[in-house]
RNA sequence: GCCGGGGUAGGGUAGCGGUUAUCCUGUAGCCCUGUGGAGGCUACGAUCCGAGUUCGACUCUCGGUCCCGGCCCCA
C-alpha cells in the first residue's frame, strides 16, 4: 500500500532542497547585515495565543488539536504571535529596540491553490520598542532589500491606518470595520452599496474615496487639503521622507487596510507578477498585540515574507561545486577509502558502494554528473599518483593527491 | 465551504466495453572487472480508491480522494 503526502504539503527533491537553502542563506544574510538576531518559537503553541490575536474565527483555518492532557493546542498559523508571546515571556527587560527575525514553516487548513499550501514557509522580521517613523521605514527598507537579493522585482505599496481612521472616527466599530474591509479589496461597488446602506454622511463618503485614490508625490498635500493638519499626515510624511533617503520606490497607498485592529499606523504590501491569485509576497506594519498578551504598551512593527512565493518566481540558482568521483578496483578499495577521507576535507567526494566494476563506476560518474573522476587503481598505488580525469575534456593527469586536489579545487 | 479541469509504471505518454495494456525515458544487471557518454540483450515497474451498471469495466455512472486553476478567506 503506498502512503502519500498529506494535502497542501509538498516534498522537496535535493535540487528543489537546494534552490530553497540557498535562497534562505540570502535572506538570512541581508537581515543579519541590518543586525537582526533569529530566534525559534515551537511549532505548536496554546490555540488561545492565535484566537486572542485573530479571534474564534480562525480556528476554522488552523491545525488545532487536543493533547493527552486535554490542552487545546494548534500547529502555529504565523510567527507574529508567537514571537510576541516570547516577548512578554523572556524578553521584556532587554534593552530596546529589539530587532528579531525567524524562518520557519507554518500551517493553515486551508484550500490548496497557487501559491497556497498547507504547510508554508514564513521569513519574517519583528522590530518591538519603537513607534517612530525611523523603525517604520527601516522595515519597509529590509523587506525591500530581502526581496531583491532574491533577485525579485516587488511592487511596493504603503499606507497609514492612522488617516483612514482619522476620517472615521465616529463611525461606529462595527461599520468600521466593514468599511475598512471594502476598501482593502478595493471594491469601490460595494462600498458605494454599504454606505447608502447605513446612511453614511456625505462629507465622510466623498473625503473616504478621494483618500484612498490618492498617490504620487503629492499625495501628502492631497490628504492634508482633505484632512487638515493632522497628526497621522506628519507622520506618514516622515516616513515617506525616509523612504525617498533610502532610495526606495513606492506607490501610497491609503486604501491598504489589513483587516486587523491590532495594526496602528504603517501597513504595507508588496506584490509580484507570475503568481496568479495570490501575488502578495511580503505585508506588514506596525501594530500592538504585546498588551494583548499580558505583556505593556509596547509597540511593535515588522513584516513576513511568503517564502514559497519568492520560490515561485526566483531564478537563482544555488552556486555549484565541483564533484568528485573516485574509481577504483576490487583490490584497491581501501586505499581508494583513504585516498576519498583526505580529499573530503576540501571536495565533495564519492565513491562506490555497489561493488561495481571499473567501467560502471566510470559510467556512474558520468550518470551524475561529476566534475572528475579520481582513478584509484593498482597502478596509480604503485606508482604514488593519482590518475585525475576530467570529466568534460577527457583529459587526464597523474598527480600526487594535494596536487589533484589543488587543481580540482581552481577549476 | 463553493465552482471548473484533471488522475494509465519513478517521469512523460498511447489505447479500447473483451489486448499478454502501447511507446519513450528511468533504474538494476549483462554484452564489457583499467576508462564514461553510443548500441544490443534481460529484468523491474502502472490503469487513484470504493460502489454500481454489465457475461465482462482502465474504458460507462455515482461517491470519495489527490493534483491544477479560481471564488471565499487571507493573521
Amino acid at each position: 500500500m503506498k502512503v502519500s503526502k498529506p494535502r497542501g504539503t509538498r516534498d522537496f527533491l535535493p535540487e528543489e532542497t537546494a534552490r530553497r537553502r540557498n535562497v534562505e542563506n540570502i535572506m538570512r544574510q541581508v537581515v543579519t547585515k541590518w543586525g537582526y538576531k533569529e530566534v525559534i518559537t515551537p511549532t505548536f503553541e496554546h490555540l488561545e495565543l492565535f484566537t486572542l490575536k485573530s479571534g474564534e474565527g480562525v480556528v476554522g483555518e488552523l491545525y488545532n488539536f487536543s493533547d493527552k492532557g486535554n490542552r487545546d493546542m494548534t500547529l502555529r498559523p504565523e510567527l507574529t504571535a508567537p514571537v510576541m508571546r516570547m516577548y512578554v515571556n523572556e524578553m521584556q527587560a532587554m534593552s530596546r529596540p529589539l530587532k528579531l527575525f525567524y524562518f520557519e514553516n507554518c500551517f493553515r487548513y486551508e484550500r490548496p491553490q497557487k501559491g497556497r499550501f498547507r504547510e508554508f514557509w514564513q521569513f519574517g522580521v519583528e522590530v518591538i520598542g519603537s513607534n517612530r517613523a525611523d523603525a517604520d521605514a527601516e522595515i519597509i527598507a529590509l523587506a525591500t532589500n530581502m526581496i531583491e537579493a532574491a533577485g525579485i522585482k516587488g511592487d511596493l505599496h504603503v499606507g497609514h491606518l492612522g488617516i483612514i481612521r482619522h476620517i472615521l472616527k465616529d463611525t461606529e466599530d462595527e461599520q468600521k470595520s466593514k468599511i475598512m474591509r471594502l476598501v482593502d479589496k478595493k471594491d469601490d461597488e460595494g462600498l458605494d452599496n454599504y454606505f447608502e446602506e447605513i446612511n453614511a454622511p456625505a462629507e465622510l463618503r466623498r473625503n473616504l474615496l478621494e483618500l484612498i485614490c490618492l498617490s504620487g508625490s503629492d499625495a501628502i498635500a492631497k490628504a492634508r487639503e482633505i484632512l487638515g493638519d493632522i497628526e497621522e499626515i506628519d507622520k506618514f510624511e516622515e516616513l515617506l521622507t525616509l523612504l525617498d533617503a533610502y532610495e526606495i520606490d513606492y506607490n501610497v497607498d491609503l486604501s491598504i487596510a489589513r483587516g486587523l485592529d491590532y495594526y496602528t499606523g504603517m501597513v504595507f504590501e508588496i506584490y509580484a507578477e507570475g503568481l496568479g491569485a495570490q501575488n502578495q509576497i511580503c505585508g506588514g506594519g506596525s501594530y500592538q498585540l504585546i498588551s494583548l498578551f499580558g505583556g505593556g504598551d509596547v509597540p511593535s512593527t515588522g513584516f513576513g515574507v511568503g517564502f514559497d512565493r519568492i520560490m515561485e518566481i526566483c531564478e537563482i540558482q544555488p552556486p555549484k561545486e565541483n564533484k568528485v568521483v573516485i574509481v577504483a578496483t576490487d583490490d584497491t578499495r581501501t586505499d581508494a577509502i583513504k585516498v576519498a577521507t583526505k580529499m573530503r576535507n576540501e571536495l565533495t567526494v564519492y565513491i562506490d558502494i555497489m561493488k561495481r566494476n571499473f567501467k560502471t563506476q566510470l559510467s556512474h560518474a558520468n550518470n551524475i554528473e561529476a566534475d572528475y573522476a579520481v582513478i584509484v587503481g593498482k597502478k596509480e598505488i604503485e606508482s604514488g599518483k593519482l590518475t585525475v580525469k576530467n570529466m568534460q575534456s577527457g583529459e587526464q593527469l597523474q598527480l600526487a593527491i594535494e596536487e589533484a586536489i589543488q587543481l580540482i579545487k581552481s577549476n
